[in-house]
DNA sequence: GTTTAAGTGTGATTTTTATCACATTTTTCA
DNA sequence: TGAAAAATGTGATAAAAATCACACTTAAAC
């Protein structure tokens, strides 16, 4: 799965592509609107397209054997994803849902790869791109592998502080709404165990929470329970 | 970090390049010899190479603050690895140990850059590597972070018998050899976690060792421990 | 604005995993 | 080949995380 993000106003740590190829690329998707609770795609379907949110939020999430859901990254305005890989693996394997009234730009592979093609400057650039996710990708691994839940979850709260924080006089406000469930499932834990663990790091101060909204006010902390390695805010991010 | 096989006869699950690149990349690429125990290149070294693995064996760790150490990944002939994203995070994050005496192809990444440029069809050759790279990692991810130690160990063996395994009679030997601490330290979990978990798998007959060797018994046993989604097998390797 | 549903908090308990401490086996290499 | 080093196996115990059960709070819907 691949994520790019072209819009420079939604988050600053955000690498982007030039203005050439953000035209280019405007000039071969066309306009989809979704309504929240949809899906843009399902698991098994057909992965030829790159999906570029206009507006809204997007999903993807997988649902295991057992019933259960996991969150594999979620999108926001401005950013791009989907497969690139058309010539082999030919399904997505998980599932993307609107989480809000979404406009999505859909690209076709088959037009994208065209561009590519012609333009090697262009192609250049997408693989700088896709690098730098698998960097992303590469360190999450790291973070939600190697030092315990504890360690998941406190990594997971520095990368969302990095893609939806703002910082005030009391720490930094982490401006998108999560369930605790939902950071289970992002990290591969239970709701409760998340639950405990939050309730923990505010008894330190480390975390505190405002009508519903998660507050960093220790991030040193933070850093120290998951071994933070201070890695590039274009790496440390969701 | 990025990986790539460009030799056919090592490992049939491995998709490849085409000769036209092939050729491309040998000709941009220089020898080097680096002896069994010595390094490649350090964390924090410049990332501004590629590495084609002519001979030999090459590990990729990463050491924590707290004197741990991890493996990122094993490579082996044939296979290429480096940072392609010279423009931005110009580090390595890791250490590249060779684990036998190893004879490399050293790629310059401006040389590289180059020849992208110039020739857009093998710059989207190497997007499309790049982006499956991207889907093994990213079902790592889901693999080792969501069904306990257990299940990490179960699809890192399952991964093994498609990377490095030959089918026999008397099931999978896993042809290459790994110390039951590397396994730890590649799923995130401690030596003695990974003994009792192999010997269990032992006890229920799902695998056994044969000099030094592992062998899968139950490769369905063994899926279903780990809830393997049955990935294509290019995705589901080492 | 109630009523219902969804989400959160927490105790008690079990399972999983890590830690520590050694005995035993296998490998290395002098 | 035989001693030293490295790796494995295993018990006892502690810590981390999951599970189950249910009260409480907040958000959503009618």
């Amino acid at each position: 799965m691949t994520k790019l993000t072209l819009d420079r106003t939604i988050n600053q740590n955000t690498f982007h592509l030039s203005d050439k190829t953000l035209t280019a690329l405007t000039e071969i998707m066309y306009e989809q609107h979704i309504e929240a609770g949809t899906y843009l795609f399902w698991e098994g379907d057909t992965a030829d397209k790159l999906f570029y949110i206009k507006k809204g939020n997007v999903k993807l999430t997988k649902a295991t054997s057992d019933g259960k859901e996991y969150i594999l990254n979620m999108f926001d305005n401005g950013d791009l994803f989907g497969e690139l890989s058309s010539f082999m693996s030919i399904n997505y394997s998980y599932n993307a849902m609107a989480l809000t009234d979404c406009v999505i730009g859909v690209i076709q592979q088959k037009d994208l790869e065209i561009l590519l093609w012609q333009h090697g400057e262009i192609a250049v650039e997408f693989l700088k791109w896709t690098s730098l996710l698998n960097q992303i990708t590469q360190s999450k691994l790291r973070d939600l592998t190697f030092h315990g839940k504890l360690g998941a979850l406190c990594s997971t709260l520095i990368r969302m502080a990095n893609s939806y924080g703002e910082s005030f006089s009391g720490g930094i406000r982490i401006t998108k709404k999560v369930k605790n469930g939902e950071l289970g499932e992002y990290i591969g834990a239970t709701r409760e165990s998340v639950n405990r663990m939050l309730s923990d790091l505010r008894g330190k101060e480390i975390l505190a929470q405002e009508k519903g909204y998660l507050i960093i006010r220790d991030l040193d902390k933070l850093k120290d329970i998951c071994h933070c390695e201070n890695c590039p805010l274009e790496i440390c991010r969701m």
